[in-house]
DNA sequence: AATCCCATTTCATAATATGCAATCTGCTAT
DNA sequence: ATAGCAGATTGCATATTATGAAATGGGATT
């Protein structure tokens, strides 16, 4: 195809990587695209969002219908389909941790009153897999069930961090640069590193409107049989509703579902010698 | 590529329809195989699973790695990725009929001990969208969420086909053929006219181990507020342990989830002027 | 240390997905 | 009712893209 004609934009997102089949990308961005669209969405919106042509995002379009990862809904518009949930599915019911964890955050959140966050490590980043919170009531602060921070701006983060050693750190600020996203946030090596001893001595970890501003959290750990750290616990909430005395209650439920995991405790404090997913 | 070297098997697990561009097809077919994998497999093993070369499809994974759609586990394995988490969970966040049917749902399931399930139709098949079960004790009628069963075989599925007028039963049993799974599968026109004319009257269906040898279902609608079917609750259990008094616990349960869809009670039998999905 | 097995990368090639343009379909306005 | 329009769908020639074979690299196991 002359490529003399219309330079088309990139219009890559940001959100998928770079893909060696051009035709996995698309189909990513038009996922991505059907993701942030509240309502089900016409074949020229998505082109446009995708930048693809409506040819070829209907074509794409059509035979991910045919696999069930995007549904028809009235009017010839396109929606995530009934398949995504299906494998969703299948990876909840692998997250053994969350099994365990499910009931003590219930308890948690019901103490409390505030939002109970489960995530574990990929990379340079925490997901967020598993929450305990009320569908009421007034402010909330919700996480989306997949959705990802940078490891030093959270306190789950700093949990797995803190697991990591001097050198395994250093690397991780090299690699991202310890971007801020508040006045708070530690974007600093020198001030990271003693964030992360301070974790190592005390064994939990906190967030102070590092994040977001107006939130808070505090996080503890939970290990496995073998001590790894596998997921940290944490506790979200409007920085004036925090209390301090919750961080007994977040530990004492870290620890509980730690056992759940088949963690005995011998040592307060967690294994350091963790290899997190390269 | 010369056709002549080896004839490829087609090797469609017949999972995917078939699609106009291959790589989406070759992609849906490695998630499937990654789908019915327990545990996270080698790529050897993968494209053994899918006849794919093992070159096609180590790019095809890795490019799902970029969009973590898959990831990759120890020893260079392959797994479901926790993208599939995330819009699978957006996925259940549109299905409002799921948030109106949970605490009912969870209710019943105390009441009786046994599953209760929640499904929607799509086409010709109803596909179970959420369930309440007890992780502990014997046996237990277990569904996949999203996985799927024809509709006449069903119970909820027979509500949907009552709600159909006689036509489009027609049109239904010319396109599937009645395919049965047990010796009390309906497979007959008629059997299936008269069936559905009894739903129509009682305003309630069952499934007599129609599906699978020593199950039996009861099933109600779920009506919207305009008063169009929009799902099937129900009740599944050991026929031997099934209570005919349960019925009524069901169909209290599902009305109060119409209510909660904003169903106002005129008439107790339900619309019978819903389109299904075409 | 040597071998084996599997994962990964390279590269020429042919099959594949593409964009254009034409057709079809459903809806609005006259 | 009918014309007109906007968007969806399909056919087709073409260039681009994904492909498989083979070579390379890496990690275990003997």
């Amino acid at each position: 195809m002359s490529p003399s004609k219309t330079v088309k934009p990139p219009k890559n997102t940001g959100e998928v990587g770079k893909t060696a089949i051009q035709v996995v990308e698309r189909m990513m961005n038009l996922l991505d695209a059907l993701a942030e669209q509240e309502e089900s969405s016409s074949l020229k919106l998505m082109a446009e969002q995708t930048g693809l042509h409506p040819s070829t995002a209907h074509r794409i379009l059509n035979d991910m219908v045919a696999c069930r990862l995007v549904e028809r809904g009235d009017g010839g518009t396109y929606r995530l389909g009934l398949k995504l949930l299906e494998l969703g599915n299948l990876v909840k019911a692998r997250l053994s941790v969350r099994e365990a964890a499910q009931v003590p955050m219930r308890t948690l959140h019901k103490l409390t009153g505030e939002t109970v966050n489960l995530s574990v490590r990929q990379g340079d980043e925490i997901v967020y897999i598993d929450r305990a919170y009320s569908e009421r009531s007034g402010m909330q602060v919700v996480r989306a069930i997949g959705g990802r921070a940078p490891l030093h701006l959270t306190s789950v983060g700093k949990l797995f961090l803190a697991s990591d050693d001097t050198n395994q750190v250093r690397a991780y600020v090299t690699r991202t640069g310890l971007s801020g996203h508040t006045k708070n946030s530690i974007t600093d090596l020198h001030k990271l590193e003693a964030e992360l001893n301070q974790v190592r001595k005390v064994g939990n970890s906190r967030d102070d409107e590092e994040l977001e501003l107006g939130v808070s959290c505090f996080a503890a750990a939970i290990l496995d049989d073998s001590g790894k750290l596998v997921a940290g616990l944490s506790l979200s909430s409007p920085t004036d509703r925090m209390q301090a005395d919750w961080l007994k209650a977040l530990q004492e439920t870290a620890l509980q579902i730690s056992k759940g995991m088949g963690y005995k405790l011998k040592t307060n404090e967690f294994n350091t010698s963790s290899q997190a997913g390269k």
